[in-house]
DNA sequence: TCAGTGACTGACC
DNA sequence: GGGTCAGCCACTG
């Protein structure tokens, strides 16, 4: 019962499935682009939901300063980096090196036009 | 039903 | 310039 109703989570693993290969983003980005800044937490949420699901790499979301705050949620400590490592990006002390450089913006990079909310 | 928690963010002091 | 506080929504006990 709770894997239909999912409208706002369906909408962040949308986001978070489009994320390319070898580039990270924020919550607060992806919220953002949802028309729910403010409900970054919720996008969080959305990924502890998505944790078991591979579809949805979660791993490429990271909090707003590059560092790997969910790191811990995932089955290996090092999971999380080493995922990312896999994909290119450097990874030290649980942040993204260069992360300015490797973010990735939906609003940006999708369009605003994806996202029906206001 | 109510209250607390949570992978965050922005603003204020 | 750095630390602290409040807000936001959804889920669990």
């Amino acid at each position: 019962m709770k894997a239909e109703n999912q409208n706002f989570f369906e909408k962040v693993y949308a986001v978070v499935r489009k994320i390319p290969y070898g580039r990270v983003s924020s919550y607060g980005a992806i919220a953002g682009y949802l028309g729910a800044r403010r409900s970054a937490r919720m996008v969080g949420w959305a990924m502890n939901a998505c944790n078991g699901r591979e579809d949805v790499p979660a791993h490429r979301v990271v909090n707003r300063k590059g560092v790997l705050t969910g790191k811990f949620h995932f089955e290996g400590t090092n999971l999380m980096q080493q995922l990312l490592e896999n994909e290119g990006v450097e990874v030290r002390e649980n942040q993204v090196v260069n992360f300015s450089n490797l973010f990735w913006d939906p609003s940006v990079e999708l369009g605003e036009k994806f996202a029906e909310e206001q």
